[in-house]
DNA sequence: GATGAATGAGAATTCATTCAT
DNA sequence: CATGAATGAATTCTCATTCAT
C-alpha cells in the first residue's frame, strides 16, 4: 500500500556519499516507519515506537535524527517530494488538463498529504531553506495543472493553487484512531466531490483572497 | 467571539439536581476553557492548563470529571449540541432551502465542528448513548436541511448527511498552532467552494457508497 | 552534623506566604538533601536521588524546582547565604580580629563553602540578582573581617578578600568518592596552615592582582 | 602550552611491544585528548568527544582503553608521572632547597596536578600496582624536596609531603566552566602565599596529624 | 587495525490522577 | 466543596559499550 512509485526525482536528498548500505537502509526505514505512524496516530507517537516498527534501537533513531523535528523535518520533505512527484506525474500522463489535476489530487491522497496538517503545529522550522524549495517547487506543479485546467476553461478561475492545496490536504487529514478501512474510499468520495466543484461555474464569490500556501506558513 | 447564542435546547445534559450555583458555574467554565484549548492546542492539552485557564484548581476539573475521557465525552456532547441547534436555526431563519443548508455550513465551522475529529481519536467511548443520541439528533437536523434542499432541486441528489458532515468537519479542522488570524476567512473560502459544488450538478459517479456518521462512528 | 545554628538571617528567602506548613517542609528537605548530595557526590547526582533521599517523589522535586538550574539556584544560595550568617557570627563572637577571620574560616569549611566550585561549571544563572545580592553580602561581611585583621597589624596586606574566598573555597572542595571520616581534620589542617601564612609577614611579591570574587564569576 | 618537556622518565610505561607507529601514536593522542578534557570539563566527558578531540574514532579509543577506567587509570598515570618528573627536575635545576620546592610546587599547578582530585571520586581502581608504585615514586621526589627546605632550615617543620600535595592539588583543581583566561595568574598567587606560609615559622599548633597521600588514597 | 553504526540502560522532565488540608 | 501538593508511569534524549564493515 507505501510503495507506489517509491518516488521519481525526490532522491535529491539521498546525501551523496555512501558510507555504508544498511545504514542508509536504516534512515530509510526510519522516515518510512515515521511518515506511516504520524499518519496513523498523529505527530505525537513516541519516537521509541517508530523506531521499535522500523526495526532498529531508539538510540539509531536519535543518531539519524537529533531530536523530533529533525525526523519532522525529513518526513514534511518526504512526503512533499513525494507529492510532488505525483502532481509532474499526472501532468505528463494525462493529456486532458482537468484530468491531469483529477489525477493529483487523488495521488495526493495516497501520498497522505494532509498528514503535513497536523505537523505543522510547530516543533520544527517551517522556513527551513530545504522545505522552502520544496514547497515551491510542490507548489509551481500544481500551478501548472491549475493554469492548465483553467486555459481549457474546464475549471472556475477564482481560485488559487493555495486554495486547491490547502482544501485539498483538509480533505485528507488522517482521521487517528479511525481504522474503518473504507475510510479511503469516503476521502476519494469527497475529493470527487470537491473536484466536480471546481469544473462548476462560479455560483457565489468566494469570500476572502485566493490563498496560498504562504498565508499558512506565515503562520505565527 | 464565543458566546454567540449560547446554545438553546442543548441544556438537556444539565443534570436535573442543582447542588450549588457556583459548582455549575465551575462546571460550565471548564467544559468551555478545555472546548477552546482543544481547539487552540489539540485534544491533548494538559488537563491542569484547562484547570488553569478555567480559573479552578486541577482537582476540581477532577471532580467534575474524573478523567480525561469523561472531560472529552462533555466537549464532544457540548460541541454536537450547539452544531445541532445552529441547524435548527439555520432551517427556521431562511426561507430558502440552499441558504439554509449554507447558513448551517458556516454556522458549523464558527462552532468548531472540525475540533471533534481529532477528538475521535479515541480515550472516550464513541457510543455512548448520551452521544449516540445527540449525533443522531444533527443528523436528523441536517438530514431535513439537506432533503429540503434537493427536493427544491438546488442540490445534487447522490450525496449523503455523512458526507456533507464528513467534508464540513474535515475543512472546518482547526490547525493548532497556525495563529494566522486569516485562518476563518481562508476556512469559509473553502466551505463556499463546497457548497458552490454542491449546488452543481452531477459532474462524475461520486466513488464508494453515500457515507453516514456511523461509518466513521464505527471506525475500530 | 548539618543542623549547626540553622541560619540566623538567610531566612529571607522563605517566601512570606504560608499556604501549607508540610509543604515547605518538603521544599526544605528537598534542599537539604540537595546540599548534602552535591556534597558528596558532586553536582550531578541523579535528581531522582535526591528526592528519594528527601523522602519525597520525584515529581514533588520537579513541581518545587522546574529544573535542574533551579534547585541548584537554591542550594548555591543557601550555602552562600549559611556562609555569610558565619562570617557575622564570627564577627560578634571574637574580640580578637584575627580569631574572627579564623573562626570564619573554619566555620565556613563546615558550611561546604568549597562545594560552590564544581557548581559554578554552569547550569545555572550565576548572575541571578538574588545570588548576586547574596555574594555581594558575603563579601561585604569577610571584607570586614580581612579590614579589621589588617587594620590590627595582624595579617599581611597585599590579599584582597577574593583571595581568601577562592583559596578557601578551593582548599575545602570536597572530595565525591572520599569516604575517609578524617577528611575533615585534614582539611582543618590545611586551612590552619593557610592562616598561619595570612599571619606571616609577607616573604614575596604575590603575583597577579589581588583577586575578587567577581573574576571568578566573570568566568565566561 | 602543553607539550612544556614532554615527560622524561615517565616513559616506563610505554609498553615493550612496538606494533605499528601509528597505533602508539593514537594511544599516545588519546590520553593527551583525555587528559586535556578532564581538565577542561571534567572527568565525565562523553569519551565520543575525547575520541573526537584525539581524531579518531571511538572504537579506536575502546580498542586502546576497553572502559572509561582504563582510561582514567592511564591519564592518572600520565599526570602523576609528569608532576614526578616536574619534581626530579626541579630538585636538579635549583641549588636552593626552598626554590626548587617552590619551583616544583608552580610546575605542578601547570601540569594540573589539581586535576587528579575529582578522578578519585572512583571508577578504576585506585590501588593499582602501576599507580601505586607512581605515587610513591612522586612521594619520594617531594620527600626529597620537602626535607631539603627543613633541614636547611627554610621550612616549618610539622609537615607533611601528604599535606603539601594534598593542598597543592586542592588549591590547583580546575574550575570547568570558568573560561576566565586568568585563572591561572590567580593559581599561582595563591600557590604563592601557600609557600609563603611554609617559610613562616609555625604560629599555631596544627590540627590532626600530618596527612600522607596514603590518607586520601584510603578513602573509601 | 580502524572505523562508523547500533544498542540498551539510565537520567531529566512531563502529566494524568490521587491525597491531605 | 475546593484546593494545592504529591505521586508514579511514561517519554525524550544521552552515553558507555559492542558490532559489522
Amino acid at each position: 500500500m507505501e510503495t507506489v512509485a517509491e518516488a521519481a526525482t525526490c532522491e535529491a536528498h539521498r546525501r551523496a556519499s555512501r558510507p555504508r548500505a544498511d545504514a542508509l537502509r536504516n534512515r530509510e526505514r526510519i522516515v518510512t516507519a515515521a511518515r506511516e505512524m504520524f499518519v496513523e496516530f498523529g505527530p505525537d507517537v513516541p519516537l521509541d515506537e517508530v523506531a521499535r516498527r522500523a526495526g532498529v534501537g531508539n538510540a539509531t533513531l536519535y543518531r539519524n535524527f537529533p531530536d523530533r523535528a529533525a525526523l519532522t523535518h525529513e518526513v514534511v520533505l518526504a512526503v512533499t517530494c513525494r507529492t510532488t512527484d505525483r502532481a509532474e506525474e499526472a501532468a505528463a500522463a494525462e493529456s486532458d488538463p482537468f484530468a491531469a489535476l483529477s489525477r493529483f489530487v487523488h495521488a495526493a491522497a495516497e501520498e497522505r498529504i494532509g498528514a503535513l496538517c497536523p505537523m505543522l503545529s510547530g516543533g520544527f522550522d517551517k522556513d527551513h531553506p530545504e522545505l522552502l524549495a520544496e514547497r515551491r517547487r510542490l507548489e509551481e506543479a500544481v500551478e501548472g495543472l491549475v493554469r492548465r485546467a483553467m486555459s481549457a476553461g474546464r475549471m472556475r478561475t477564482d481560485i488559487a493553487v493555495g486554495d486547491v492545496l490547502v482544501a485539498l490536504s483538509q480533505l485528507t487529514r488522517p482521521l487517528p484512531g479511525i481504522a474503518c478501512p473504507d475510510i479511503d474510499r469516503f476521502t476519494h468520495r469527497h475529493l470527487q466531490l470537491f473536484l466536480d466543484g471546481l469544473q462548476a461555474p462560479a455560483r457565489s464569490e468566494l469570500p476572502g483572497s485566493a490563498a496560498t500556501l504562504e498565508d499558512l506558513r506565515r503562520g505565527h
